[in-house]
RNA sequence: GACCCCUUCGUCUAACGGUUAGGACACAUCCCUUUCACGGAUGCGAUACGAGUUCGAUUCUCGUAGGGGUCGCCA
């Protein structure tokens, strides 16, 4: 049977991509993917003054950091194109001269051009909400285009739909007040409008919508501090909707197949970026070492970190993987395996000079080392232990010591471990 | 102000009108352990309030309070 499921993402380039947005584009993603149907991309660009190419780039950044691939839109293509509206005013110019024709225009005194309003109670039948009720409205009728004959977006958004043949509308609650409006135009236009999912809003810790300013609103924000785009794409599912089972963690075939817009929540969700972080480090402990190695190299790099054998690079990644959350955080754990100087931690120096005979017990642990034969992680365990017991001393007594000296740091992998990638010499 | 949506542990949430109200994150304790973590175990912790319907309400209805949203020549 032939699916004709279509939807659409439909973002204005006047910032970054948020959160919330990307959350809006992944709902309507899943609901397609899900269904075999259609995803549109489409740039609501019609306010001239507030776009930038900037943020028109990090809507597309974004949205493909997140795996969000669309059917049609920009670079795409598809039948109903082009995919800016900025681009389709002919369009935009046809549609205004029906409601022209059929009365429903009249003309400010400046040249802006008004859409008279039914005033008949309007019902949105709702698959988030359920029915919602609007009495006839008292409102102004509403501008839909500028003197300078450039269209507003209840307009453009609603001719859009039509013209694209949009068969699920699924936004954010913000726009769940003026749904009537659109329906009042779909009627003007002889159409039937598209049936409506009013998502529940994204709110920060303190319980108010998502801004600029809070952690975690821009998507390039993840990318930035390390988040793989399969943890994000995951915690963003549930904010919202909760899938059938007791399992959280879900891959996206399996989110698509399970997803059902039917179940998504009524309440906005607060975000929360501990257990946002907590799910990139169960996706993060998942990854194979070349995955993650690959994952881990631009940040790398960043920190300048030279690699000259990358076989080394992963297993010393995968030696301190479970314990980092974020990929940004990874270079502080493995710095000394790639580079020859590296600075103390204080807490380190003030330990290995707390005892006089450090040094003396260091001098025994490399004489024997030298006498090895064969290098490996048993190896050097045995050999740590073997120096121990020839002083009479613990091996957690040389364990920490090994570690202080060898990296400067207080933690990090098994020490056995870190003598092996580090090499006998 | 008018209208719309919403209300279960701190947070995300589960629960055909019948459960000791379940899980996850966080937090605490313990186990594991050369460090830091991971992992395992245990604990802490909620139905906003008030009526009504019902043998029985987290669940249905109404009211109150609280939160969010919309009322642009922004999208």
């Amino acid at each position: 049977m032939p699916n004709s499921v279509r939807v659409r993402f439909a973002p204005s380039p006047t910032g970054y991509l948020h959160v919330g947005g990307a959350r809006t584009a992944l709902f309507n993603w899943l609901y397609a993917r899900h269904r075999g149907g259609k995803f549109i991309l489409r740039i609501e660009d019609t306010d001239e003054a507030r776009n930038t190419p900037e943020a028109r780039q990090a809507i597309f950044d974004g949205m493909k950091w997140l795996g969000l691939d669309w059917d049609e839109g920009p670079d795409s293509g598809g039948d109903c194109g082009p995919y800016f509206q900025s681009q389709r005013k002919d369009i935009y110019d046809a549609y205004f001269a029906k409601l022209e024709a059929a009365g429903r225009v009249y003309a400010e005194e400046n040249g802006a051009m008004r859409f008279k309003f039914s005033r008949e109670p309007v019902i949105i039948p709702d698959m988030v909400c359920g029915d919602v009720h609007f009495a006839a409205t008292e409102e102004p009728d509403m501008t839909i285009r500028r003197p300078d004959g450039s269209y507003i977006f209840h307009f453009v958004n609603v001719v859009d739909d039509a013209e694209m043949g949009i068969t699920h509308v699924i936004r954010g609650e913000d726009h769940l007040s003026n749904t009537w409006k659109h329906i009042d135009l779909f009627h003007a236009f002889g159409k039937h409008p598209p049936k409506y999912a009013h998502i529940p809003l994204i709110l920060n810790p303190t319980g108010s919508k998502m801004s600029k300013r809070d952690e975690g609103s821009s998507i390039q924000s993840y990318i930035d501090a390390g988040f793989l785009p399969e943890a994000v794409f995951n915690y963003l599912c549930l904010l919202g909707w909760t899938p059938k089972g007791d399992a959280e963690k879900l891959d996206r075939e399996a989110i698509i197949s399970l997803f059902d817009p039917k179940e998504i929540h009524s309440a906005n969700a607060r975000f929360d970026m501990v257990k946002c972080t907590w799910f990139n480090a169960q996706y993060l402990r998942a990854l194979e070492p070349a995955a993650l190695y690959a994952a881990a190299l631009p940040f790398l790099q960043k920190e300048r970190l030279t690699i000259n054998d990358s076989a080394i690079a992963e297993r010393a990644l995968q030696s301190v993987k479970e314990k980092v959350s974020l990929l940004a955080e990874l270079p502080c754990w493995v710095h000394y395996f790639f580079k020859e100087e590296y600075t103390y931690e204080d807490e380190v120096i003030t330990k290995l000079k707390a005892k006089p005979e450090n040094p003396t017990l260091l001098k025994e642990l490399a004489a024997d080392f030298a006498a090895l034969s064969t290098w490996d992680e048993h190896a050097a365990h045995a050999s740590v232990e073997a120096t121990a017991k020839r002083l009479s001393v613990k091996p957690g007594a040389l364990m920490p010591l090994l570690r202080f000296a060898l990296t400067g740091q207080s933690r990090g992998p098994g020490v056995a471990t870190i003598l092996v990638l580090l090499g006998k010499d």
